[in-house]
RNA sequence: GCCCCGGUAGCCCAACGGCAGAGGCAGCGGCUUCAAACUCCGUACGGUGUGGGUUCGAAUCCCACCCGGGGCACCA
């Protein structure tokens, strides 16, 4: 390495603060932090506990999203969030805080197989060296982490948790009266006493043991199923529905995917269904997050209807059972399991035909733009339960198979698919409310003028309140209502006192598909006898290791190959999944789950493991866990307060899957009594995206960023005009700047302020590496009025500040604070930036900083740019980091002004001010305007209409 | 198509319904220099995407539309 600055020919004076000072200071600052163990957080209890630490201080727990360590290492967009966590548990920290504040790595996963795969090198050396250079990145960031508590998903102390968690999932059934999750064991207390009646009435002591195996097996929050799931022979492995794009391809990698039948891993999320909607009433998070997080549970209020037809009951879901008597057909979906007996001999070809068609075209063409409803009918006939007519059976492809029963009563009236399928195929629409004269008008159609309404001019189906007609039967009617909810009501009594059908609710989310064919992922805790059932492990035998291989590859497969079914890579381990254990009844045979847990695992509870992350006799100790995430309040997180993450800061990527994972984990945690919380997160921030310029040569090939000159609005790279885009950073579009090239050029202080500076958290914006040096100079002129560039010595003198900087400085603490709090570090940065310069001007004219500027001015910076803070505390004399040092307080004598100088509006035109004392009155400060020069000639003698007077404000004349 | 979020100076962004400008970049002018770079000092050119409305007063609230970003997408 170089010597320091002394160059020949370089006059900059030797103790500037540029990148080579920086890198010094952050350095030394960042090896003195790590010595000291600065950021390191005290327990309440267990392994990590100091009690006295942590008596009489509140405690706040701060949290970033789990990353992915990714071989690519990290470029200046990913931090962004991680600094401003960071600055903000520092400066609660600096407010008296026990803050914890740890980064983990979510380590398991594709990547690194993929890479293993490619490259021989076993995943875990891979993964183990990303994560080495991920955290050597951030380590020169400062980021204020306590390291004891950095956990990875793929260390075997924290996997063994993984696989226990899912024994608590496993040995759980959810009682649906109760509303919560109770261990399987109660499940079969009230089996055998008889409580609750096993599913065909028999006594319990009746069933045979795999009869009551059966049993109990279905009830489990974890459990086998035979399903069809989205099998994708290019990456060798299933995805859950969230990782299949709209269009039938993988997530990952871009695949076709084909479903397939095969026996699953399901999680039963859908029991949470209703608690997961609920919760989030008392969860502060962003509204759009909350929003999507509904329409992915997607609750929807309404009726099943039985229909009889020749091939037995035909069961809709329908949210509209009072448009019940506007059902004039039946529309299933082609994978319908009735349609082959509904379909008749003349109409077999047709309705193959479509299915076949249906079956090609899955998922593909339905987002086409103005498709067209297509369709066949099956030949055969329902009944409408309400109107006793027979209804003709179609089948067509806007019936989802995974949506309700697969099967609708289609009200064209009242339906807009409904009646595009009927007028598509002239099927009769008849009205069952007329509505309102507004709706004619807005589609200028004559009001008809009695009940005899034609929809034959209608331009689509009327949804919404209108007075029904045509809607009675023997024993019901709804003529003359005119209120959907009234007539739901009615008809769904009906319905039920008939038996006929019943008010139920649905909801669009699945449950959740557990098993992946990979080898990069926890293994289960579960073996399977010799009759193929799943038997759990004991505690005593977890962790279930990863078996060592040779080869990772799933199975080499033509991505278009449908027909080969999928071998998870540890079938091959034959040693390790073929054993013999004693699980209580003596030594016997069994086999080894070999699918592994998929990503999403131990991100669901990755954030209590940073709480306790070295307890060998708990997953998290009790009173640790309450004391970090217990409800604020004190209650029990059911009402009131949930318990939870004080703050939690990532991208809106994972606004639905990981964050409803987490939860429904969570909350059977909860409810099996391991935790006090009943969510995890209970403050949910979303960060912007830092995203970049892109150029590409008239070729339409991507070059490189760095080296595009701008002249005259456009843009040039080697003598050619280049187009500009903008979006992600990334190798493809060559404008990847890295943290690496931000400390060397200007230092981790600099880069962190400039991050923060750039705009509100929450907001995208662009990169621009030449704006860095902005917050540079800032910091130079910061360190140029504390400290003597050419000497290194102090420029703080002990004298007292002069009264208008002093009060400037009060104010910038009230506004500093305020800002911090509520994470506008881009505001706060900028009253320090006016402090400072004012700061210059005292300093130009005094030739030093009085003290106590210096002081308050080091402690604000602090969370900002805390290796210039803690260097500058040092040199004012002080021998503990400022780290701890209460932030500055403002003197409420200083916050306000003896005099302000009021606008003075005429027709809201400022046309005046005049100073006025603080403490006038409406009436003063009124006289003093009136009496002003410029505004008695703008008056001309006139008399204001009316005087508006804001005290502290401003003054309007109206004339 | 539906639902969110956002449009303020050349750029990134500030502004409890009350003086459109806090801060940064770039630009321009100046100091320094043999000259330049760096540093430093100074400097606001726009009236807030468009059109209406509410109000004494609108960037801010309401309505419609346009543009950009994101989510959902035949969900019965």
């Amino acid at each position: 390495m170089a010597p320091p600055p002394d160059q020949s020919g370089d006059d900059t004076p030797r103790f500037r603060y540029n990148s080579a000072l920086a890198a010094r200071i952050e350095t030394k600052w960042q090896d003195i932090w790590e010595e000291r163990g600065t950021f390191e957080a005290p327990n309440p209890a267990g392994p990590l506990a100091a009690p006295d630490e942590v008596a009489g201080r509140r405690k706040l727990f701060v949290l970033d999203m789990f990353p992915y360590p990714s071989g690519a290492g990290l470029h200046v967009g990913h931090p962004l969030g991680y600094i401003g966590t960071d600055v903000y548990a520092r400066y609660k920290r600096m407010m008296g805080f026990n803050v914890l504040h740890a980064l983990g790595y979510d380590s398991f996963g594709l990547p690194a197989e993929q890479h293993a795969i490619t490259t021989g090198v076993h995943p875990r050396v891979n993964t183990e060296s990303n994560v080495a250079n991920m955290r050597r990145q951030l380590r020169r960031l400062g980021l204020g982490h306590d390291a004891r508590r950095s956990v990875s998903t793929t260390d075997e102390p924290f996997y063994r948790w993984t696989q226990w968690i899912f024994l608590q999932v496993f040995n759980s059934w959810y009682d649906a009266d109760a509303r919560r999750a109770r261990p399987i064991a109660e499940l079969v207390v009230e089996f055998e006493s008889g409580r609750r009646p096993t599913p065909d009435a028999r006594a319990w002591s009746d069933l045979t043991t795999a009869e009551r195996n059966d049993i109990v097996d279905a009830h489990r929050l974890a459990y086998l199923s035979e399903a069809p799931v989205n099998w994708c022979p290019g990456l060798g492995t299933i995805l859950a529905n969230e990782e299949v794009t709209a269009d039938g391809r993988s997530d990952i990698g871009n695949y076709p995917v084909f479903k397939k039948n095969m026996r699953q891993w399901m999680m039963r999320i859908t029991a949470y269904a209703d608690r997961l909607l609920d919760d989030l009433d008392r969860l502060d998070w962003p509204e759009p997050i909350k929003l999507m997080q509904r329409n992915w549970i997607g609750r929807s209020e309404g009726a099943r209807v039985d229909f009889a037809s020749p091939a037995g009951a035909i069961t809709v879901f329908t949210t509209r059972p009072d448009t019940l008597f506007g059902a004039t057909f039946m529309v299933l979906a082609p994978e319908h399991p009735l349609v082959a007996s509904l379909t008749t001999a003349d109409r077999r070809n047709a309705v193959e035909a479509h299915r076949a068609r249906a079956a090609a075209t899955k998922d593909l063409d339905r987002t086409a733009e103005g498709r067209e409803k297509t369709g066949e009918f099956t030949g055969s006939y329902a009944v409408n339960p309400l109107t006793g007519t027979e209804i003709p059976v179609w089948i067509a492809d806007y019936v989802l198979m995974g949506y309700g029963t697969g099967a609708i009563m289609a009200v064209p009236c009242g339906d807009q698919r409904d009646f595009e399928f009927a007028r598509q195929f002239g099927l009769p629409i008849p009205a069952i409310q007329r509505p309102p004269v507004a709706w004619f008008d807005a589609h200028s159609i004559p009001t008809p003028v009695d009940d005899r309404v034609d929809t034959a001019q209608w331009p689509g189906a009327f949804v919404g309140d209108g007075v029904y007609i045509n809607s009675s039967r023997e024993g019901l009617s709804l003529d003359g209502l005119d209120s959907v909810e009234e007539g739901k009501r009615v008809v769904n009594a009906w319905l039920e006192s008939h038996r006929l059908g019943h008010a139920t609710i649905n909801y669009k989310l699945r449950d959740w598909l557990f098993s992946r064919q990979r080898y990069w992922g926890e293994p289960f805790p579960i073996v399977y006898d010799e009759d193929g059932r799943p038997v759990a492990l004991p505690d005593s035998m977890l962790p279930v290791l990863l078996p060592e291989l040779e080869d990772f590859k799933p199975q080499a497969l033509d991505p278009d190959d449908d027909v080969t079914d999928p071998i998870p890579p540890l079938a091959r381990a034959a040693e390790w999944r073929d054993v013999t254990l004693d699980l209580g009844d003596g030594p016997r045979r069994y086999r080894r789950e070999i699918n592994v847990m998929p990503q999403w695992a131990g991100s669901c509870w990755y954030e209590l493991r940073y709480l306790d992350p070295t307890n060998t006799d708990h997953f998290v100790d009790p009173e640790v866990e309450r004391y970090w995430m217990g409800p604020t309040d004190g209650g029990d997180g059911r009402t009131g307060h949930t318990g939870g993450v004080d703050l939690y800061v990532g991208g809106v990527e994972h606004a639905v899957l990981h964050l409803l994972y987490a939860r429904f984990w969570h909350k059977v945690l909860f409810d099996l009594g391991h935790v006090s919380s009943s969510e995890p997160f209970h403050r949910l921030f979303n960060q912007g995206y830092i995203q970049a310029f892109a150029y590409r040569d008239p070729r339409g090939q991507p070059v490189p960023a760095a080296d595009v000159e701008e002249r005259d609005g456009d843009y040039w790279y080697d003598g050619e005009r280049v187009a500009r885009e903008y979006g992600k950073m990334g190798k493809s579009l060559k404008n990847i700047v890295t943290p690496d090239e931000m400390y060397d050029e200007f230092g981790a202080d600099t880069f962190r302020l400039y991050e923060m500076s750039m705009g509100p958290l929450e907001a995208s914006r662009p990169w621009n590496t030449r704006d860095v040096v902005g917050m540079q100079r800032f910091l130079q002129r910061v360190w140029r009025n504390l400290v003597d560039e050419d000497t290194g010595t102090l420029r703080v003198a002990d004298t007292p500040t002069p009264e208008e900087l002093r009060r400037l400085l009060h104010r910038s603490i009230d506004g500093v604070r305020n800002d911090m709090e509520n994470l506008r570090f881009n505001t706060a940065i900028a009253k320090l930036i006016e402090l400072n310069n004012a700061l210059t001007q005292e300093v130009t004219r005094s030739g030093s900083t009085p003290a106590e500027v210096a002081g308050s001015l080091v402690q604000m910076l602090s969370p900002l740019c805390p290796h210039l803070a803690d260097e500058l505390w040092a040199m004012l004399g002080h021998s503990d980091s400022v780290t701890y040092e209460p932030f500055p307080q403002p003197d409420p004598s200083l916050l306000v002004d003896d005099s302000i100088e009021y606008p003075v509006q005429i027709n809201g035109k400022v046309r005046a001010r005049v100073v006025v004392p603080a403490d006038a009155d409406q009436a003063t400060v009124q006289s003093i305007a009136l009496a002003d020069e410029k505004v008695v000639a703008a008056l001309a003698g006139a008399n204001p209409k009316k005087v508006i007077v804001v005290v502290g404000r401003m003054v309007n004349l109206v004339i």
